[in-house]
RNA sequence: GCGGAUGUGGCGAAAUUGGUAGACGCACUAGACUUAGGAUCUAGCGCCGCGAGGCAUGGGGGUUCGAGUCCCUCCAUCCGCACCA
């Protein structure tokens, strides 16, 4: 058979693209657009391994077959180069995070490249090159310089505001800002000073500056974000954490919350992704009531989804961090409190968390007053009352609600029943929302819906409280004490932000000497020199790592444009992603955020589109599949001289046993008493034995009845071939021991699925499967694997099966070792073949079915290899279709068969009907529900025609056994079922 | 606890609208060609049964002439959120 060298063929042809700029795509053509994009990746150290390319093999193969339908296909790619590791990389050695980062992409670029993507590269980007970050500070002013009005329900620039402030003050003005802003006159707003008026604008800004509660670990000297904080200390090093109040930078997501949600109904994007992020808005409808405090002034405000609940109420709660709780507590319970807050204080995030189950809380002294019975109830602060959602206070309803349930029964309080439906127990409460409500006066009768509705309207009518809507979704945090990210484009003037003018962008990323917070503890670029604008400081923090890739799909429109964030001519041509893939775990981080900023964007009329990605995949994770060996170490009793002697041996003997024999041991190393396979394990080690005895090891009989040190080892999986340990390759690391299997000539390794890492010898680099089996071949095997959206472990079985394929395509073309096809015209079979292919290709392809467009490949190419075809009127259209799978082949197969031009150039082929349509169509008869026979009609019999000779058929008539039917079913194409 | 997803041979999986369940591939078995086989080709391959046949899509129930697919219910696994009032 001619050979297929994919080697070569890969090279040639990667080279050509480079050459041919094939893949360059034009910012404007007849042709309709499409653009596909891949979630651009972290160059991290370790490059990448096989579970990176599913998502961009799947949307290469999207891109291809696009432009091979007409298409004019925008397929970037680019690098998502600002974060941590190589920042800590940076603390460790010295080495800039810019040198690092370039490496890392080096490596990274050469590794897609062997895969054969259709990326255009003149378009490559990276998040921390100054001339892309030139515009992510730009979009920061802007966002700076920007207020979100409810009235409008856009964004506006911050001039549109101020103008109204001057004339009327902001008694009118229904804005997205922070809660505490006071109402203020024009008169108030023009008689402050320059800074006072900046300073109240930042509670309007949809970027600004407040004081936030952060981690702050000193001996690391940095913020930690939560999930790098365990109990209270750094889970690096374990160096201890405090909280520390700092102005940090926010951005005002939450101005966006409502369109955030409805934006979903209006995307093509996989539920999950949907619902995650409406989870994470969490917008929730109710009410805000107040409750008045007996002896005092002030009131307590909660928020309720529950009204109708509202007579169950026997006591409220407070967060410990409320500002009522000095002025409410009583001098007998003072102290109480305070060591109560103090506790809650210090306790961290996931302190509170993991204890969750212990209820906790202290009472006031205070009592309030319902507002409908009057009755007085107590108040008390427990620290299951968040202070950061609704308003930091609760009306705590035990029968409907387990965590007051749970406080009630502690500080046994009363449990009032408010609805027929509940049904408690000792140690639940009922949340219901079905019956009757009851024991509530006016709400009596009513069902809890209802009773929600009626609640609302009263509270309103009497003035005690509103409809209120409420959202989980917090402000996002956009300040990072780090190095290694866009600086903020913000200076000081006598302590106010002021905006690096855009004829200054970008605003560098200074030179420092370490990588470190300094001595005062201030970020890193507290480090750099002259680090001020004529004398002004500039801001220390950066950006977070999601900044930049908020808005880089734009870029990719216009890549090297300097005058403009991308041109307004790119802009309106490309408008939005069509086709973005990517991974699930940024639903609500990038995924959010990029929503966000592309709305912003949009409500500043610069970009024409509110959504920047119309249809998102999420592609699987692929964990990793790793394999054990099972190892039994015997007792020896003597070894050869030359080992030395016995306590110090210089050889171990180790005895590998099967899975099966393993799981009969238990945890101790006993092996199970009655266990089937005792007598069998006996025989396997005395055969061991003795070829250990002829060579001069003798062990101790094996005694089944006392302990053993029997293990599970982790065993390099680039050393297994479908679960089959490579013994030569194993034996020749193990240089110390005396290796024996239980069964010489082959041993099968146990398997299980856990995260790809090196610990675990089960990392699949594509690299080595690139030199082993070619790109096309990985490829097609990747995408063969399963559905792309499904999660599954990386499995290396199987892929000789695609690599055979491959070959067998190959060998259509070749007589011999020589190129050679056919003008003869082709038969109806093998028309039928290829037009069968291009339908069903196409098909699968459209709806993202790449493992069955593989499997429609191989059956192809079986039947036209039975039917020895070698016509080109048959393979040359083949090839086509295939090319968006498996390229390097198909180009190679494209230009041998005359062509000058890049198959990516080629037409799509159509299929034609006429030569699907079958002959006749054998129809599968069933007598009540059993299939009896396969019947033979013409394929354009009627349905009656089809009835009338299914009857008539004498098999049928004697299997009903003198029966007369009662009804015959046909359906369409496939099935006459009979019923007697 | 809440939300979402998924359960089909030894394994990865297919079955697009309710219509011959297990296509295709791996592994396995037998055979052919070979000095050889880690190459290639042919055949077999869900389970039980010698067979006819029976049983099979996580378990149980339902709708239907007919259910992997639709409905109810229970179970298992994975993912996300998690004191959100």
């Amino acid at each position: 058979m001619a050979d297929y060298n994919f080697q070569e063929i890969e090279k040639k042809w990667q080279q050509y693209w480079r050459d041919q700029k094939v893949y360059e795509v034009p910012n404007e053509s007849d042709k309709p657009k499409y653009y596909v994009l891949d979630m651009f990746p972290y160059p991290s150290g370790a490059g990448l391994h096989v579970g990176h390319p599913l998502g961009y093999i799947a949307s290469d193969i999207v891109s291809r077959f696009k432009r091979l339908n007409g298409f004019n296909v925008l397929h970037p790619m680019g690098f998502d180069s600002f974060g941590l590791p190589a920042e800590q990389y940076a603390i460790q050695t010295g080495q800039h995070p810019a040198i690092t980062t370039d490496e890392n992409i080096a490596r990274y670029k050469e590794q897609l490249m062997a895969l054969g993507f259709s990326y255009d590269w003149s378009r490559e980007l990276r998040t921390s090159d100054p001339k892309f970050y030139k515009w992510t500070q730009w979009i920061f002013k802007l966002i700076y310089n920007s207020w979100y009005n409810n009235d409008t329900d856009k964004a506006e620039h911050i001039d549109t505001l101020v103008a109204k402030l001057e004339k009327e003050g902001n008694k009118n003005i229904n804005a997205a800002c922070d809660a505490d802003t006071p109402i203020i006159s024009a008169d108030e707003w023009n008689g402050y000073s320059e800074k006072e008026q900046q300073l109240f604008l930042l509670k309007y800004r949809l970027t600004y500056q407040a004081e936030t509660t952060v981690n702050w670990c000193p001996a690391l000297g940095t913020v930690l974000s939560n999930d790098e904080v365990k109990d209270g200390f750094s889970e690096r090093g374990g160096h201890p954490v405090i909280k520390k109040k700092m102005p940090q930078w926010s951005m005002r997501i939450t101005a966006y919350a409502d369109r955030l949600l409805s934006g979903l109904d209006k995307i093509d994007w996989p539920e999950p992704i949907k619902e995650m992020q409406r989870n994470w808005i969490g917008k929730s409808y109710g009410a805000e009531i107040d409750f008045d405090i007996d002896g005092h002034d002030e009131k307590i405000r909660v928020f309720t989804t529950r009204i109708d609940t509202i007579f169950g109420v026997s006591f409220m709660v407070l967060a410990p961090e409320s500002e009522l709780v000095p002025t409410i507590t009583t001098d007998e319970q003072k102290q109480a409190v305070v060591e109560y807050v103090e506790v809650a204080k210090n306790r961290s995030e996931r302190e509170r968390m993991s204890d969750a189950k212990n209820v906790t809380g202290v009472f006031t002294g205070s009592y309030a007053i319902h507002p409908f019975s009057g009755d007085k109830i107590p108040v008390y602060i427990a620290d299951y009352v968040l202070a950061g959602y609704g308003t930091g206070a609760v009306m705590a309803v035990p029968s409907g609600d387990q965590r007051d349930f749970d406080f009630a029964k502690k500080f046994d309080l009363p449990i009032p029943i408010i609805n027929d439906a509940q049904v408690l127990t000792e140690t639940e409460a009922d949340p219901t929302k079905e019956g009757k409500i009851i024991n509530s006066d006016f709400l009596n009768g009513l069902s809890p819906a209802n009773a929600i509705e009626r609640g609302i309207q009263e509270v309103e009518k009497r003035g005690i409280g509103v409809r209120k809507v409420n959202y989980k979704l917090r402000d996002a945090i956009f300040g990072r004490q780090r190095y290694w990210g866009e600086p903020i484009p913000v200076y000081y003037e006598d302590e106010i932000p002021k905006l690096v003018p855009d004829e200054e962008l970008p605003l560098n990323l200074p030179k420092v000497d370490e990588y470190l917070p300094t001595e005062d503890g201030d970020p890193p670029l507290g480090r750099a020199k002259d680090w001020s604008h004529n004398g002004q400081p500039y801001e220390l923090s950066t950006m977070p790592g999601w900044a930049g890739s908020s808005w880089y799909f734009f870029r990719y429109m216009d890549a090297h444009n300097d005058g403009e964030f991308c041109s307004k001519k790119a802009r309106d041509y490309w408008k939005d992603v069509d086709f973005y893939m990517g991974g699930s775990e940024h639903a609500t981080g990038h995924l959010l955020y990029s929503r966000f900023w592309t709305k912003f964007l949009y409500d500043l009329g610069i970009i024409e589109v509110d959504e920047f990605a119309k249809k998102l995949i999420n592609q699987g994770m692929i964990q990793g599949r790793s394999n054990f060996v099972y190892r039994f170490i015997p007792d020896a009793i003597s070894y050869p001289s030359e080992w030395g002697n016995k306590e110090k041996p210089e050889k171990v003997v180790e005895i590998y046993i099967s899975k099966e024999f393993y799981d009969a041991f238990d945890d101790n190393g006993i092996f199970k008493a009655g266990n089937s396979l005792k007598a069998e394990f006996i025989n396997q080690i005395n055969r061991v034995t003795k070829e250990l005895k002829d060579i001069g090891i003798r062990i101790a009989p094996v005694d089944l009845n006392r302990e053993y040190l029997v293990q599970k080892l982790h065993v390099d999986v680039s050393i297994v071939k479908d679960d089959e340990l490579i013994i030569s390759e194993f034996t020749r690391g193990k240089k110390d021991s005396i290796v024996k299997f239980v069964l010489s000539d082959s041993y099968k390794c146990g398997w299980e699925v856990e995260k790809m890492s090196k610990s675990k010898f089960n990392v699949v680099n594509p690299d080595d499967l690139v030199s082993k089996y070619g790109a096309d071949t990985l490829r097609m095997y990747e995408m063969f694997l399963g559905p792309i959206e499904q999660s599954k472990p990386w499995n290396t079985n199987g892929i000789e099966g695609v690599y055979k394929f491959l070959r067998k395509f190959w060998s259509l073309f070749h007589e011999e070792d020589t190129f050679k096809v056919s003008d003869e015209q082709p038969t109806k079979d093998e028309l039928k073949v290829l037009h069968g292919t291009i339908k069903k290709v196409s098909e699968d392809v459209d709806r993202l079915s790449l493992n069955t467009s593989v499997s429609t490949f191989m059956i192809a190419v079986n039947e036209l290899s039975s039917l020895k075809c070698n016509k080109r009127a048959i393979l040359e259209p083949m090839t086509v279709i295939l090319s968006p799978f498996a390229p390097h082949i198909a180009e190679e197969l494209w230009h041998k068969l005359g062509n000058q031009t890049s198959v990516v150039d080629a037409s799509y082929p159509k299929f034609e009907e006429q030569y699907l349509v079958e002959d006749s169509i054998e129809y599968p008869v069933s007598v009540n529900g059993k299939m009896r026979a396969k019947i033979s009609f013409p394929a354009d019999a009627s349905k009656e025609e089809v009835e009338a000779g299914a009857l008539a058929n004498e098999t049928i008539q004697k299997w009903m056994d003198g029966k007369d039917p009662r009804k015959v079913i046909v359906v369409p194409k496939k099935i006459v079922n009979i019923v007697v």
